[in-house]
DNA sequence: CTATCTGCAAACCGTTTGCAGCGTT
DNA sequence: AACGCTGCAAACGGTTTGCAGATAG
């Protein structure tokens, strides 16, 4: 994963959107693009705020918007309902995720297309939507038992 | 499923866990020990204010979480980020949720615990969570283009 | 030059807390 | 009679909206 040319991409893609180019975008988007971890609105607000100290909150929520809009980031949801977002997958992907510093690997899932074909049929549903997510401790909270680390 | 037996026995762990049975904690017993369907906070306020006009949602949020803490309900999380309450199952069980109405059923999920001891070794996380869940809407909304039915 | 974007303030919604009076035990 | 419980009002945290000035195109 290059995360420079990803960041040119994603730039690239807000553009030929109609949208156009800030410095607090590229500063958001190269938080987004750059980061392992699910990132919350807040804590991009301050991580953007390091090196943009004006930028203001609203603008993360409708930078945010639109990256998920675009299908660059997705959204995932915690336990304890929040949300954080996260640079988007390949095609659908199941996660497993730190609850403690939001860091994201994607596992090999098992593919759930026969289970969902199966449940549809027996319950009538119609069925479109699935999360297979695990939450835990990634091993670097589980040695430090301190506070995430930058992205 | 015994519903008016659940809430006999719903009333008795409450009363012999110290809590006091009152009115409004009656009626939202016997609301979501008889419900099939998942309910959020406010739609229990409402189907409760019908038969208790005076039930206050403040109470409502106080009574479902002692009811959580008893085991006696879960909490769900829908793809909207809204959380519902759900009668507790016996053991750990995968849901199907209609996302209109919050009909819920469950369904004979894989096992997951191959799954999960395979990426706790992949990956060196603890995990200590997973949800696997199907979100659709039931046959009932998919014919009648209309809002939920009473519990 | 124009339309979009920004950041502030204020509104908003779901949830939690403080408190005086009520009701269970 | 004592204490827990209720319901109102107000606080709260995260998110959205309105708007005047700044900025990309």
């Amino acid at each position: 994963m290059n995360t420079s040319l990803d960041v040119l991409r994603w730039l690239d893609l807000l553009q030929s959107s109609g949208y156009r180019l800030t410095t607090p975008r590229r500063a958001i988007v190269e938080l987004m693009a750059g980061s392992q971890r699910a990132l919350g609105p807040i804590e991009v607000f301050d991580l953007g705020r390091a090196g943009h100290p004006g930028l203001g909150l609203v603008t993360v929520y409708r930078t945010l918007e639109k990256l998920e809009e675009l299908g660059l980031i997705e959204r995932v949801h915690l336990p304890d309902g929040c949300h954080r977002y996260l640079r988007a997958t390949h095609g659908h992907q199941h996660f497993l995720l730190c609850t403690t510093c939001g860091l994201v690997q994607t596992f090999a899932g098992d593919n759930l297309d026969p289970l969902t074909g199966r449940v549809s049929a027996d319950t009538g549903f119609a069925i479109n939507e699935h999360w297979l997510q695990l939450y835990g401790t990634c091993p670097d909270c589980r040695s430090h038992i301190t506070n995430p680390s930058e992205p």
